[in-house]
RNA sequence: GGGAGAGUUCCCGAGCGGCCAAAGGGAACAGACUGUAAAUCUGUCGUCACUGACUUCGGUGGUUCGAAUCCACCCUCUCCCA
């Protein structure tokens, strides 16, 4: 199979500029492209993941990615299917951003030897002369079409600034720069990035007759069409800081039935027929393929050992046995005592189990506490020191939420 | 620059000067049922010293016994005209 049917195979691909053009670049030659990320977090989440993956697949194929960084069109903030301007970020915390992003990029592209190659648009787009570029790049560009493009429709009812109307410009503008400085052929990117694709491929034929392509991915949904990797704390990152490798094992791990065998095609690297046996399982065998999926997509951002151990903790919390060193664990210490006691409900807020004392309540209240298997039945249950100095206890949340209480 | 309108708790979105911590929906959380799934039903969903108190309705002042609701100014956004 080649990346082409791979790419295919996998559901990924959703639009691309000349289908037939593609295929042939992709299986007969050995070309760059590229992707541009936008560094509006200190971390990438799971919807940057898919992108990566398709580099991945590209490079595996001899291909060369080039990971663009958006740190000059950062400054304006792409309008593309948003419903209100973005907040402008600061040239600091842009810089702080990309450094977080090639970090958290190189675990899964090989950037050695040129094998793959970073660079970052502020280096051509912050120092452009005003009147030189619109002679030379804003001439190729109608207002007329651009506003009649999709992912303007939303903005054109709610208003959209001049300011970032020249994002589409600008990322035009990156493609006919790479394709110029390295003689990359093919842009990628998610689906919501249709129309700035197509403007750069047709900027890089007017400008200088070249030929060159673009290629969109689905974006990670649910069956239904919602996105995917938004929990209630927020975005499932990448960063273990953020989202820890056991929250985001868990977050796999609970994915309707609906979306395992996508998800296992987007974001691993199990083969397509593999993936195909585990699409027949039925009913509650169902969470054999959610497991793998779960490993293997924490296993690709974590690591083995850090996939092994969120493994083991989920299944000796949800197998019923007790404790267990990987379980997530907070530590108390003496401040966090008084008289050598501390309430239940003061320690599902020092956990995060709760966000408030009255949301503790509740949950006690609700019959959603245990400690230690044993169901909390009121306000006033406390644990002594002494009894954490034997054995640590283990509250549960619910079902799915745990920590190990331990002394510090 | 002129004219019209809007800014409500995570999101959408109601809200008569007192009965508003603020309808309704979504999301989320807990319980039941299950397969750490979905659907469904029930409960919860500002904070705390929790049957009471305190802080919220773009900002700042003001009117009033009392304001998210009235007035003034400011900020932001949308719309019509130029």
């Amino acid at each position: 199979m080649n990346v082409f049917e791979e790419l295919q195979a996998r559901g990924l691909i959703a639009q691309m500029t000349d289908p037939e053009r593609v295929e042939e670049y992709l299986t007969k030659h050995k070309m760059k492209f590229y992707i541009g990320f936008d560094p509006t977090a200190d971390s990438l989440h799971v919807g940057h993941f898919v992108q990566i993956m398709v580099m991945a697949h590209m490079q595996k194929a001899g291909h060369t990615p080039i990971a663009l960084f958006g740190g000059g069109t950062g400054m304006i903030g792409d309008p593309s299917g948003k419903t209100d301007m973005r907040k402008m970020l600061t040239k600091e915390t842009i810089e702080h951003n990309i450094e977080c992003f090639q970090k958290q990029m190189s675990r899964l592209i090989d950037f050695s030897d040129g094998k793959a190659i970073m660079v970052n648009n502020a280096d051509w787009l912050m120092n452009l002369n005003y009147i030189d570029f619109l002679r030379e790049v804003g001439v190729h560009f109608s207002v007329n079409r651009m506003l009649a493009a999709e992912c303007y429709k939303q903005r054109l009812e709610r208003g959209l600034s001049f300011f970032e109307l020249n994002y589409m410009i600008m990322q035009s503008y990156d493609f006919l720069t790479l394709n110029r400085k390295y003689d990359c052929k093919l842009e990628l990117g998610g689906d919501d990035q249709w129309s700035n694709i197509i403007g750069g491929v047709e900027l890089c034929r007017r400008c200088d007759g070249k030929e060159v392509f673009g290629m969109t991915f689905k974006l990670l949904q649910t069956s239904d069409g919602r996105k995917m990797g938004k929990t209630e704390k927020g975005a499932v990152w990448l960063d273990p800081e953020k989202t820890s490798p056991y929250d985001f094992y868990q977050y796999w791990r609970n994915v309707d039935d609906a979306d395992v065998v996508n998800c296992m095609k987007m974001l691993t690297f199990i083969p397509v027929e593999q993936i195909e046996e585990y699409a027949k399982l039925e009913g509650s065998e169902i969470n054999k393929a959610k497991e793998i999926l779960a490993y293997e997509v924490t296993k690709l951002i974590h690591g083995e050992e850090e996939a092994q151990k969120a493994q083991t903790a989920a299944r000796s919390l949800f197998g019923g046995s007790a404790s267990d060193e990987n379980m997530p664990t907070t530590e108390l210490t003496d401040e966090d005592f008084i008289d050598g006691k501390i309430n239940v409900i003061d320690i599902l807020v020092k956990t995060n189990l709760a966000k408030s004392k009255g949301e503790a309540r509740r949950l006690i209240q609700q019959g959603g506490v245990l400690a230690d298997d044993v169901k909390v039945t009121g306000f006033d249950v406390e644990i002594s020191k002494d009894q954490l100095a034997a054995a640590p206890v283990i509250i549960k949340k619910g079902k799915k939420s745990f920590q190990k209480i331990t002394l510090a």
